[in-house]
RNA sequence: GCCGGCGUAGCUCAGUGGUAGAGCGAGGGUCUCAUAAUCCCUAGGCCGUGGGUUCGAUUCCCCCCGCCGGCACCA
């Protein structure tokens, strides 16, 4: 009888429903689908959750605007993540939304609980809401929303509140006893300040919005969302029974570093509050800064995984998302930091290692893995085996080490960094044996096959060590050492040297990374983003600027126009006249620009990178049969075009390097 | 405003109380099994500025400058 597997449970997220997942989100499930192969590879049952959070007033307003029931909005879209998830490689165990009825269950069982403990009352509400971010802002009564900009409005609702105060004592004493509990560090502290500071009981039902779990006996009370969404990683495993799974209490929540507070604060809070186990481990990592900037739908500086995917494989994201950053800190993303990891590491380190390796072995073995001399693989002077066993236990970690290794305390780019470094030394051990002299001499062939099989040997532990960040050139590699059994079954914590079966025959050798052109890859990638984003980066144009793609992005424009519609755009060269900031308006300038029949008012979304003054004199390309518009209220008459430059769309004003007329026509 | 972090070789970043490291890039050399790949050598950088503690600080403390984050629900 098999011995029961012990168990493991993470989490991502569950992504609200209001766009598709970008490179953030692919990064939490990336990271979540690495441990979840990891956890695999040392014996574990796994279970790893995504889903969908689907209720609340944006998705009401969304389905709203696509004119179809919410029900059928939040399918979509849900089908839509799930989808995308399959596609990249990283599908989740349980998939949960927070629409289906074994969620909707599970909340009110927890709140039941809450009730039947004494932990919720009834009480009033009066706060500045902001119905775009579908939260309460704390701001004076007329103020916009700080976050989005937006007005907020003045609400008061009726709601059950939680008593999250009764709380403070129990999770100080949740983050003392359990130091490891809040990771990193720095979010481990300031949680605990923000906890030290009080907390205030929490409202976690609301009358104002119609599109949630509804209260039983309490319509038309809905349930908050954040108390409905963390529910979700509950409802995945079981609900109200999930002793039967057996899967709770999650091991680990991998979260974004911004809802740290929500999954190490109210979360357990309200795990207390019922009586069941908590979870045990929160770890926030960082975000990819597009040029040191925050990625966001507002800036249009959005990345896809998709594209990535397509170009460079999901191998290689992967490789670089977990390679590049120090999990929990920030990191930058940038297509040519990618496409610079790939070619260095995947195609000139693995990949070019794997080929080599097998090719010799195809030419100078016959294609079988070689019979080393009785004695060689155990030897301690074997070079390559005294290399590789302390870089095994660092990363993998092992009885000594406390089990302390690089992917045990998710430090993958340490993982990565040591992986890197043992291919680097085979690469070495190639050069300084020769093995393609030693072929050349028959007398040299017991010798010939002890350094081909601890190069195999040597690839083969780097594929296993691997596997959980490449899952799938190291499966292909796997395929082509011959071995027998799949890599995924392959026990990491039991690796070590020596374990190279003798005499398998190798498979078809074929690069896995081949090696690409950088420009061209990034070419590429981002006509692929652009493509994609069209509908987001179109409507950049109404702040007054005409945005062209750049570079490689401009020569995929797909759809071909026609003389007479080009014809249709009115474009004079204009002299401005004045210029001004805008009060309240971090962007725009209020420009007066002479287009040679008339001056106009134009609104130009430019401010952040042009000075008002340098600006008055100059000769600008103006759109002039513009229908006009209003800009934070004020007229703007035309368009001043404008390159858009690098993934932040800075605007560069089109200029003539001869001198024009003030309202000569472009054509 | 309150709290915290960061500022180290051209670039991206590690790191340590005893006067500094990696990868990439660049330059030179080497080999030919390999994806014009590999391997070897080469970077001499006031470890942001100024002060303090110490036998000794890049590493500990304080001030200042610059950047960033949390408090303010986009991974």
């Amino acid at each position: 009888m098999a011995q029961a597997k012990p168990k493991f449970y993470l989490t991502t997220p569950i992504y609200y429903t209001n766009g598709l997942p970008h490179i953030g989100h692919t990064y939490t499930t990336v990271v979540a689908d690495t441990v979840r192969r990891y956890k695999r590879m040392q014996g574990y049952e796994v279970v790893m959750t995504t889903g969908t959070d689907e209720h609340g007033v944006n998705v009401e307003r969304a389905a709203q605007k696509a004119g179809v029931p919410e029900s059928e909005f939040v399918a979509q879209m849900a089908e839509a993540w799930r989808a995308l998830w399959e596609e990249l490689g990283v599908p989740a165990d349980e998939f949960i939304r927070t629409t289906e009825v074994r969620h909707a269950r599970t909340v009110q069982w927890l709140f039941k609980l809450f009730r039947e403990n004494g932990f919720v009352y009834p009480g009033h509400y009066t706060g500045q809401y902001c119905i775009y971010d579908n939260a309460y802002v704390d701001v004076k009564p007329g103020e916009n929303c700080p976050d989005c900009g937006r007005p907020t409005e003045t609400v008061t609702e009726e709601n059950y509140f939680f008593k999250l105060s009764a709380f403070e004592k129990p999770l100080l004493d949740l983050y003392k006893k359990n130091p490891t509990f809040i990771q990193p560090e720095t979010r481990r502290n300031e949680i605990l300040s923000f906890v030290e500071g009080g907390l205030r009981d929490l409202s976690i039902t609301r009358t104002s919005i119609r599109w949630g779990i509804p209260v039983p006996g309490e319509e038309p009370h809905v349930f908050y969302v954040w108390f409905d969404a963390l529910t979700a990683y509950l409802s995945a495993v079981g609900g109200p029974e999930y002793e039967r799974r057996g899967f709770w209490p999650a091991d680990l929540h991998l979260v974004g570093k911004d809802i740290i507070r929500f999954h190490t604060v109210y979360w357990p809070a309200f795990l207390m509050a019922a009586g069941l186990p908590l979870p045990k481990q929160v770890w926030a990592h960082g975000w990819f800064l597009i040029d040191a900037g925050k990625m966001s739908k507002s800036k249009g500086n959005v990345v896809l995984p998709r594209p990535i995917a397509q170009v460079l494989g999901m191998d290689a994201l992967r490789y670089y998302m977990l390679r590049e950053t120090v999990f929990g800190q920030d990191g930058n993303f940038s297509f040519d930091a990618l496409v610079t990891r790939y070619n260095a590491d995947l195609a000139n380190g693995i990949g070019n290692l794997s080929n080599r390796t097998l090719t010799m072995i195809q030419q100078y073995c016959g294609g079988r893995i070689p019979q080393p001399t009785p004695g060689h693989t155990e030897s301690s002077a074997n070079t390559l085996r005294t290399m590789f066993r302390p870089t095994i236990w660092m990363v993998v970690g092992n009885a000594e080490s406390g089990d302390k290794g690089h992917y045990n305390t998710l430090q993958f780019s340490s993982a990565l960094q040591d992986i890197a470094r043992l291919v680097s030394h085979v690469d070495a051990y190639l050069v300084q044996e020769k093995p393609w002299v030693l072929a050349k001499d028959e007398a040299q062939k017991q010798r010939l096959a002890d350094v081909l099989y601890d190069s195999a040997e040597a690839l083969r532990i780097i594929t296993v060590l691997a596997h959980p960040v490449l899952p799938e050139a190291t499966k292909e590699i796997w395929k082509q050492l011959g071995q027998p059994g799949t890599l995924e079954e392959q026990r990491i914590d039991q690796l070590d040297w020596g374990q190279l079966k003798s005499g398998t025959r190798i498979g078809t050798i074929q690069a896995v990374f081949p090696r690409m052109d950088h420009q061209e890859a990034i070419g590429r990638m981002e006509a692929m983003e652009s493509e994609t984003q069209k509908p987001v980066a179109a409507p950049a144009a109404s702040d007054g600027t005409v945005a062209s793609p750049s570079g490689a992005a401009a020569q995929t424009a797909p759809e071909k126009i026609a003389i007479e519609d080009f014809a249709k755009v009115e474009m004079r060269v204009g002299q401005i006249k004045t210029a001004e900031r805008i009060v309240g308006a971090d962007k725009l300038l209020k420009l007066t620009v002479d287009v040679g029949s008339e001056v106009r008012q134009i609104c130009a979304g430019i401010a952040q990178f042009y000075e008002p003054e340098s600006l008055v004199g100059r000769k600008v390309v103006v759109v002039v049969n513009l229908a006009p518009r209003k800009l934070r209220g004020v007229e703007s008459n035309g368009m001043i075009v404008a390159a858009s430059v690098g993934p932040e769309g800075r605007p560069v004003l089109a200029a003539f390097t001869e001198d024009v007329e003030v309202g000569a026509r472009l054509k």
